[in-house]
Formats: C-alpha cells, sequence, structure tokens
DNA sequence: GCAATGACTGGTA
DNA sequence: TTACCAGCCATTG
C-alpha cells in the first residue's frame, strides 16, 4: 500500500475536520469511523499524516508519540489546545473532540459487510 | 501460513 | 508519575 485506501480516506479527512484547540485519540477516530483499530490509525497517519493536521491526533492519555513530541507543543500553544503540566501533554478531559455522526465521513452508513 | 512489527489501549503495580 | 503486561488488527518478510 503506497497509496491512500478508503479506510486513509475517512481517517485523514477525519483528521482535517478536527477544530483548533481540539484533539483526537487514535482509539477515538477508528471507534468514530466504526471501522478497523488505533493500529491502523497510527499506520495511516506515519504514512499520509503529512498532509493533515496530524498534531491534533494523540494517544488516549494526552500524551505524544515520540514522533511529534517535538513539534506537537508549539502548534498546541499556537492554537490554544489545553495543556497538562510541562506542555508535553493534552487535557484530555477539555481538549477531547468527539464528532458528530453528520461530520464524520460515512459516519451514518454502515461498514461494508461480506 | 506463521512470526514479528507498529504514530495504540487499558489495566495493574 | 512511570513501568510492565496482555489484547488488538493490518501489514510485512
Amino acid at each position: 500500500m503506497s497509496d491512500p485506501n478508503p479506510f486513509a480516506e475517512r481517517v485523514l479527512d477525519l483528521v482535517e475536520r478536527i477544530p483548533p484547540g481540539r484533539v483526537m485519540a487514535y482509539g477515538d477516530i477508528a471507534e468514530a469511523l466504526q471501522e478497523g483499530g488505533p493500529r491502523q490509525v497510527g499506520r495511516v497517519m506515519a504514512l499520509f499524516g503529512g498532509g493533515v493536521p496530524w498534531w491534533r491526533v494523540v494517544r488516549a492519555d494526552g500524551s505524544l508519540p515520540d514522533s511529534h513530541a517535538v513539534r506537537a507543543p508549539a502548534h498546541y500553544r499556537a492554537e490554544g489546545t489545553p495543556l497538562r503540566s510541562g506542555g508535553e501533554r493534552v487535557d484530555m478531559g477539555s481538549a477531547r473532540w468527539i464528532p458528530d455522526p453528520d461530520e464524520v465521513p460515512g459516519g451514518d452508513e454502515p461498514p461494508p459487510t461480506p
């Protein structure tokens, strides 16, 4: 796979819809799309995350992946994202953003079942 | 077909 | 707070 899939398109589209000052966890994205899992979302971000606000995607506990620990805090401070101690973690209690089904690409449509 | 890997998660110590 | 463990799921060799 070196080209975007329907799942990747949905992940990227959803990440682009995350409003400034908010974040989502990998598992949240997978759950919102009702498809795949956190690891699959992480793979999509690793491959195609370069074209979306990847810094708005964090771990479930608000900590940042090593790959993001360098640049993400700068974006958070610029967007006013609620941060926890040290500014290296996101306050999930306030910054966690869950999209409405209408905001999710194909959210109100069930996943393809063989 | 099997084992290892990974931008993960949740629980327990 | 950090550390370790077991589970999960698609991709890769």
